[in-house]
DNA sequence: CTACAAAATTTGTATATACAAATATATAAA
DNA sequence: TTTATATATTTGTATATACAAATTTTGTAG
């Protein structure tokens, strides 16, 4: 029945989901970090040393979280990034990475790589940009 | 290049388990319970009257987790399962649904079926099963 | 200029989860 | 029978997360 597929089809996204979220889990833990945080320095990465704010932190986040402040006091306590003030307006903090959290994600690369071609070896190219296109739908459609 | 589409890929995957993570869990919270504790008294209501155990109900679980017993301790709390000591091996227990429990799926099951509907509202049949037979790829893929 | 609402972030607190160590029981070997 | 090993579950503890309320600063209407 059309009903038990809809089961089986969440719940095999779900548990796919779960599968990818605790390997990358453990393999960023060797290195001290969690994925969320990992997943921070990586759009901090991405601003080119343009600093970010809070707010465009979460907006990017792979998961959006209720906590986001104190995410980045870790990440800050490790030395991998640096808040100040934003001087235009005082409500807003701009975020920085550092060189060390440049190096950290440097020596990360690589590894993650090989593991995520790793966990999608049994996939051809086609089937992933299937995935992808048929998740995005997912994605867009708007929960009330 | 490939190395893209590969983290697409994962991203996507994790973004949309994720969303139907958190969609889930909301609605299951006006129930009062979380997503892995209606997971376990679905696993429960499966066993029509027989107990499972500990071990048995940690396999099935769609998110392994590292402390079923305090998740099953909420349940026995709020009245929707059951534990005994196993007689034949004294180191097992045995987890039962109460009819409480099973009322409560009865409550949740109409609402749970019309969200992941909506949730996948997008999708057409087939791509359901595509998208089940692809993730199941994935599933399969031992990690060392 | 003052009061009020909005925006951005932070903090308090309760709950959830991960991980390792501890406990209890059963099985097997000597 | 004693000792060791394996199995099943529980507990201690540190960390993570969710949610709501509080704080700080800005913008705007009167």
């Amino acid at each position: 029945m059309e009903e038990q597929i809809i089961r089986d089809t969440v719940i095999s996204i779900l548990k796919t989901g779960y599968k990818i979220n605790d390997e990358l889990s453990s393999l960023f833990k060797k290195f001290d970090i969690s994925l969320p945080q990992f997943n921070v320095l990586r759009i901090l990465r991405g601003q080119k040393g343009k600093p970010a704010n809070l707010s465009t932190i979460q907006e990017r986040m792979v998961h959006k979280m209720s906590n986001t402040t104190r995410l980045i006091d870790k990440l800050i306590l490790k030395g991998f990034v640096k808040r100040n003030i934003c001087e235009n307006n005082r409500r807003k903090i701009e975020i920085y990475i550092t060189n060390s959290g440049l190096q950290l994600l440097d020596s990360i690369d690589d590894l993650l790589n090989s593991k995520e071609s790793f966990i999608l070896k049994k996939l051809k190219l086609d089937e992933k940009k299937e995935l992808i296109r048929i998740l995005s739908k997912i994605q867009t459609t708007q929960v009330n």
